[in-house]
DNA sequence: ACGCATCGACGAAGCGCATCGACGACAGTT
DNA sequence: AACTGTCGTCGATGCGCTTCGTCGATGCGT
């Protein structure tokens, strides 16, 4: 591997001269900085990240805590996971896996050895036990999820009241006076997982404003449980049912109740889901859908995330932004009545 | 934070003796060591990984290379991450993310920065066209997925050729004399990603031993796609159908169109998917499986590459490992004759 | 022609650790 | 009592980079 002295003997400066060429942060005249950058070409030069990492303090790596929660769906965790990663890069930063197994020792082991020089804490619950070592971390930190004492940090999420609030609102334009939620899985809601709250929060809200009854029933990755819900919720309504189903696992077995009860989406009951809408699309019947933008608030957090480590202010910073939510009509709900 | 400079003085002995304290590579009396590890705790002393991977040329860490292509299943592939995080930490590596969108030149950075000391690269191709670079690495580079000329490289992954066999034999043993696979998406089997062939031939040695028709169909995300194949499969079928799934995707969407065609798996049709144990016993019929051993192989994965950073020999190795799969009879199935 | 400011490049000093050679202390040998 | 040999510790050096102080060269004005 060659390194920077070598590739000043190779240009003929100082090994210096080289470092400001990469850094720029002197001026160098464009006849020397060709020369070096034709000697890095030519070796190919790569600067060591430890080294550059020891001397500067800074180590262009972003920590991301990761939840392996069986009962959360996959694959949009994978999709917060790839976006931030992508984004990351984009902002000339590394993503360092820390997995939730560690909890908060690994908050601190990774900060403190300093192998990364932030953290973005996904899936932050109400009262989350690594909040006091976020706090006391002294390295910026970003948190998706909005815990309940948010004091001193920084949180990003999608606005989940925006998001019930939609909901209620929409199913009650298109003519429902009741609407059946589906929550979480039990284990996620007592848990006060923050943004089942700030949903309920939402649909509930709305409801109160639109004179509209909403049912919350339990939710699950369990058949039985769901099967259940639903017909604790047809039993109680009147007219054409409606439901919402804000997680991922929840829908899917949700749209195979349905149809077992034989009920279409979209005719005789209206669904709304979340999911991007490229898979909303696929659905055989295709899904309205909420959009919880994922892929938006993990931009922002790196954004974020990269901003408070330029910035490189010492002590605690706070913030809170939330992401609107949207709403999109496809083909399984039902339309509004004409005039509304 | 303190440096190990600071925990000699507090300990009264040398930078180097601090050292050697933790790295264990020289005798160090009792006596030393207590007043070394006291020092450390009370200092909550931790090691700089910068200056650590400089003077050791060693990062502790390992670059996981995923691939976020739309249509591979999502969540299988965070079982994947998850495992491989965990058994890193487990070998004291940590793991960084890197991005199929970087391609080849990612490899490179990683590798030419010294971001990490080897890396592990997922859903790999026949014809992979980071095989090159990946050879000219000069560091530890572990596979998963076969590519199809696997020389000097170290690969590992689930023996799908052994999960074809298992998944005909086991059908032919429970009477059915046509099998019908539902293929993975024909992007997935157009690229000859690897796997798809060997599980293919698996299919057809054993079909072909045991005088057993094998139908291959395309499988996808697609709905329209998917009730085509099974149409086609019913329409060649005579006897009980029996289907094989072996990817995640197409077996949700292979069980809703084989109940919107009256057929109950079990009873007059057999299914056999691919999905973790748990999984499976949630469906609405309990799945029969084929379980591909995603944590297995990423366990093993891992454990290969730390062996070879220890050994750290140089030039390139060569092995290749397949993970025998198991089959697992649920209600999906249909019973053997007695018997048989 | 001389002095002065400006620009551009240089050299040296660390960053925090691993590692190697060396050396003091102590025990065992003759 | 002098000698050899361990064992345990120390000091110095360097890993490859950033950064700061410095100084030579060049341009300008008078």
């Amino acid at each position: 591997m060659p390194t920077s002295k070598d590739v000043a003997e190779a240009a003929g400066v100082a090994q210096s001269t080289v470092s400001y060429v990469l850094s720029g942060k002197r001026p160098i005249s464009e006849k020397t900085r060709k020369k070096v950058e034709a000697a890095i070409e030519q070796l190919t030069y790569q600067p060591n990240a430890g080294a550059r990492a020891l001397a500067s303090r800074k180590t262009r790596v972003i920590g991301l805590v990761i939840p392996f929660i069986p009962e959360l769906h996959m694959a949009s965790i994978m999709e917060f996971v790839s976006v931030i990663a992508n984004t990351a890069r984009q902002h000339d930063h590394d993503i360092l896996l820390v997995t939730e197994d560690e909890g908060a020792p690994g908050l601190r082991r990774v900060v403190g050895q300093q192998i990364c020089d932030g953290l973005i804490l996904m899936q932050v619950e109400g009262d989350d036990e690594r909040l006091p070592v976020v706090r006391s971390l002294n390295v910026p930190v970003v948190l998706i999820g909005i815990p309940r004492d948010p004091t001193g940090l920084v949180c990003i999420d999608a606005d989940f009241e925006m998001a019930g609030d939609q909901c209620v609102r929409d199913l009650a334009a298109a003519g429902h006076s009741v609407v059946s939620v589906i929550d979480w899985q039990p284990e996620v809601v007592d848990r006060h997982v923050n943004y089942v709250d700030r949903f309920m929060r939402g649909t509930d809200k709305a409801a109160g404003e639109l004179g509209v009854t909403v049912l919350h029933l339990p939710g699950g990755a369990d058949r039985d449980v769901i099967a259940d819900s639903v017909d604790k919720a047809l039993a109680k309504t009147t007219g054409i049912p409606a439901f919402v189903a804000p997680d991922g696992t929840v829908q899917d077995l949700l749209r195979r109740i349905l149809s077992s009860r034989g009920l279409t989406p979209g005719v005789d009951v209206s669904v709304i889901g979340s999911a991007s809408p490229t898979l909303a699309d696929l659905q055989p019947i295709p899904l309205s859908t909420i959009d919880l933008r994922p892929a938006e608030v993990s931009r922002r957090a790196v954004k974020i995330i990269c901003q408070l480590l330029e910035a490189d202010s010492p002590g605690p910073h706070e913030s809170l932004e939330l992401v609107p939510t949207v709403i999109t009509h496809r083909s399984s709900t039902l339309r509004p009545p004409r005039g509304a």
